[in-house]
DNA sequence: AACAGACCCTGAGGGC
DNA sequence: TGCCCTCAGGGTCTGT
């Protein structure tokens, strides 16, 4: 499950990769993760335009092209490969961008990964992206801000932190994480989160997401968020994945729970 | 407005 | 060994 640090680590290793090589072909193999209503259409414009620059909003992957963002959304296997046209395709690469000399080829066996396009004028105006809340380094990411969001809810801040209009680019990984270096009870409501809670929660955001970049991500299961990559956050994990382990402050037993269907990993002795 | 549930998809893993 | 069943999971959409 490709979250923020993830996305940045792959938007590096692509920008080394692939930045100022003209789009020459395009190969759709599986349509219905294409969201650009016709696929024809999609192919002409981007066909012909240079990749200048790459970044990324929340967990979405923006090439800049000459005229227009190619967005790319992981999801939880979505998947960059190089190859060239000698390379035979294999089954679960579904749109393949012939760059000059290389193919990026994207990947992915659940399926749910999503490709989009828009004009550069038009980026803040296309749903996935309006809607998206700050980015954790924003300064207008406060405590105030948070409590305006939370007080009215009853779900979990577990789930609530997942919310990407609130806050971009924190997955399931990063929120247990978060929520363990806060001292906070994944189950504790939305309305009961405190100031000093929601103060907590946007200091360890940062640190958590800085120092997950500074080691290229997480790499968990046999996940690799791209070819080629596999991070080292997953030793610095506190509670994340490590059921029925010590907790790594306390000594007590890290336990999983569903919390709004997703795996959630806390200490019940220091989250209260 | 808040929130639960369905849906999209397929490999993995458990039960038998 | 192998078939069948269930489940995970980010985001979107529908229904209440």
């Amino acid at each position: 499950m490709p979250e923020k640090p993830e996305v940045i680590t792959i938007a590096k290793k692509l920008e080394n990769k692939i930045l100022n090589k003209k789009i020459t072909n395009i190969n759709v193999l599986y349509s219905p993760i294409i969201d650009f209503p016709n696929i024809e259409e999609f192919k002409k414009r981007v066909i012909g335009q240079e990749i200048k620059k790459i970044t990324t909003r929340g967990k979405w992957i923006l090439f800049e092209l000459d005229k227009d963002y190619l967005m790319f959304h992981l999801r939880m296997e979505g998947k960059f490969f190089y190859r060239t046209s000698k390379d035979p395709i294999t089954k679960h690469e579904h749109v393949i961008f012939e760059l000059e000399d290389i193919e990026l080829r994207f990947s992915d066996f659940r399926k749910f990964a999503r490709v989009n396009l828009v004009e550069k004028e038009n980026l803040n105006n296309i749903k996935s992206i309006k809607e998206l809340g700050y980015e954790v380094w924003d300064k207008d990411l406060t405590p105030e801000y948070l409590l305006s969001h939370y007080k009215t809810k009853s779900l979990p801040i577990k789930s609530l932190l997942l919310e990407q209009k609130v806050i971009a680019g924190i997955g399931n990984i990063y929120a247990d994480e978060i929520l363990f270096l806060s001292n906070i009870n994944p189950l504790k409501k939305g309305k009961e989160i405190t100031y000093d809670d929601a103060k907590k929660i946007i200091k360890n955001s940062i640190e958590v997401l800085d120092k997950a970049i500074l080691e290229g991500g997480t790499t968990i299961r046999s996940y690799t968020s791209e070819e080629g990559v596999s991070g080292r956050f997953q030793n610095d994990l506190f509670v994340h994945q490590r059921e029925k382990k010590s907790c790594r402050i306390c000594k007590n037993t890290i336990i999983k729970i569903k919390v709004g269907g997703r795996g959630t990993y806390f200490c019940p002795s220091c989250q209260k």
